[in-house]
DNA sequence: GTTTGCGATGTTAGCGCTAACATAATGTTA
DNA sequence: TAACATTATGTTAGCGCTAACATCGCAAAC
């Protein structure tokens, strides 16, 4: 005879049995209480507390072919850039029966690739991926997911399926075209982790520069180290170092934008007078910094909530309004670009 | 006759059958290549390609008795404190067999109860959770969970089943003492979102001014707001207002001591030689800021990392070296504490 | 040539749950 | 009271996979 052993916990039989009524009572008793008469699910209740029962989710996707379980893959955890996101995903997620399930890519595409195929694995109610920049493979795969995907943080012509964010072209535009307009003369780029939407940004940031004149391919400079501040200060001091002419410079996000306002103010530079700096999501510290600096701001957390509104929509049989949803961005000008003329 | 449809997916049993083998061929080549000759492997791998095939993992986690899944619970996103620990967690599993699943509580106890009880109907390999402060049914559920479960970011000597982290108690002491000795007459404490491991920070700071004959109930001024750069610059500068006396303050964390900096830097006072300012945990910041900010570091990624180390031993049958880890913290001077006495 | 051993593959049952249908208990109507 | 809804509960099979045992083929050992 052979016998299985199962995991020695207790099953939905168990609490039948001491409940004395059928398993599918049970199951339905947990998970619509409205099925079952008051009587019963009094004595269910009671036996669920007393074996410590805890639904095996497993069991259930499998049995119901379907999980609650909403597949978010972003490339970073220590960026805040993502968090505010993740915080709208679980904010309308967590509370009820769905469950985030989430994915570190590590900006690395292979990963994302790998990540995909596990959270397909468990057959997930929807996924949320960042960007537009997923494999040949990553997409195929998730274009026969069968399930909604919403590309978060980018816009884009062609998503997957849906996709909600502001345009990384169009933001480095406006930054430069702030800087152009202040009346900066040399104005820098000055990038870490150059991933391919801070290539968007950058190349948005050169077309504002040629439309304004002030193209100089020398003021680029890029780095694959992951941001910081300290990585800010440190390059924003030897780029004065290498190009003391420069009056500007346009960071491809708020760590580094910070970072090379401590490093100006080390190196006894004047912000914005000697030199102005802008960055770029608008972190809630931008404000609060001495000088305050100037960012291009993103709404994150409404890009979060405008993912998981898409969802449900699909997800409750109706179809979303549309299916490319641009939330742009603002300009947020602060004392680190507004120099006396 | 009644049919149930399944997901409409290929199944291990559309591959076995392309391929010309059976279902636990299948299963064996996809799990452990070894053990399948190179020509089956072949037409398998082959099969598994044309037919998109992905394996449920649901399925695979109902047979085997066993899922991969590593639940991990922390009370923040945004807190870059616990990004750190969480980064470590994924280096570590993120690579192997297993998943990490990731869970939100919001500082909520009732609400790390409920993920507790999710993450359980899915019979982790592991838990990981922050902090000692579960309810009392949260602790009794990872106590019955039959599982290793390892609390992280703090210590105590009545951990769940594993612990690691330092004593918030002492490292407030530390911050405490070194204003002390530094000469600072009134040292205040700014608190933003007061969970219990900031209260017992607050505790070991004010036994350190007791000690140190500098005790001052009415320098002590907390907020249940979440804490932010922004906010830090907002209380200090209430709290210079209402104590225009005050010379020190050891902010609960590294974000409000920024902003405290800040909020200084605005109100003309002079840091350190007018008030001195201390963070806590140490991020990355702290060294790069002008003038830079003096904090107890402590080592998220390190406390990550061992908390997976002991959570691999236990799963591969060996008990891990102690139960109990303190990593500590250690104090790191910097200019914001370093005045001309 | 038979025995033994071993690696590769197959058969069958069952993991714990729920869909789909069946039936019993109750109320409703003419 | 018969005929018929309506609601509450039960029976059975199956979701897709893998554990446990069975079998087969082939090489080494006797």
């Amino acid at each position: 005879m052979r016998k299985r052993k199962g995991a020695g916990r207790p099953t939905i039989a168990d609490v039948a049995n001491k409940a004395g009524v059928s398993t599918i009572t049970v199951s339905r008793a947990l998970r619509d209480p409205s099925m079952v008469s008051d009587h019963l699910r009094r004595k269910i209740n009671n036996a669920v507390r007393k074996l410590n029962y805890v639904p095996h989710s497993h069991a259930s996707a499998l049995a119901s072919t379907r999980s609650n379980i909403i597949g978010v893959i972003v490339p970073s955890l220590t960026n805040n850039v993502f968090a505010e996101s993740l915080r709208a995903i679980y904010d309308a997620f967590g509370q009820g029966a769905f469950q985030v399930q989430l994915g570190n890519s590590r900006y690395v595409p292979a990963e994302e690739e790998r990540l995909v195929r596990t959270f397909l694995g468990q057959r997930p109610s929807a996924m949320i991926v960042a960007g537009t920049d997923q494999t040949d493979v990553t997409r195929q795969l998730l274009e026969n997911a069968e399930c909604p995907v919403v590309q978060i943080m980018d816009v884009g012509d062609d998503p997957i399926d849906m996709i909600v964010g502001f345009s990384h072209f169009e933001g480095g535009k406006a930054a430069g075209l702030h800087l152009v307009q202040q009346g900066y003369k040399r104005i820098g780029f000055l990038g870490a982790r150059m991933d391919p939407r801070s290539y968007r940004r950058l190349e948005g940031f050169k077309e504002a520069l040629q439309f304004g004149g002030r193209s100089d391919p020398d003021l680029i400079m890029t780095t694959t180290l992951s941001s910081s501040v300290s990585l800010g200060a440190e390059l924003i001091g030897q780029f004065c170092a290498r190009r003391p002419d420069l009056d500007a410079v346009f960071c491809n996000n708020d760590d580094m934008a910070l970072g090379a306002l401590f490093g100006c103010q080390k190196a006894g530079l004047s912000v914005p007078d000697d030199i102005g700096i802008i960055g770029f999501n608008d972190l809630e510290m931008m404000a609060a910094a001495h000088p305050s600096l100037t960012s291009i701001r993103t709404d994150r957390y409404a890009i979060g909530r405008h993912a998981v509104e898409m969802i449900q929509s699909v997800l409750s049989g109706e179809s979303p309004d549309k299916k490319i949803v641009d939330l742009g961005f603002e300009l947020q000008v602060r004392q680190s670009t507004s120099r006396a003329k």
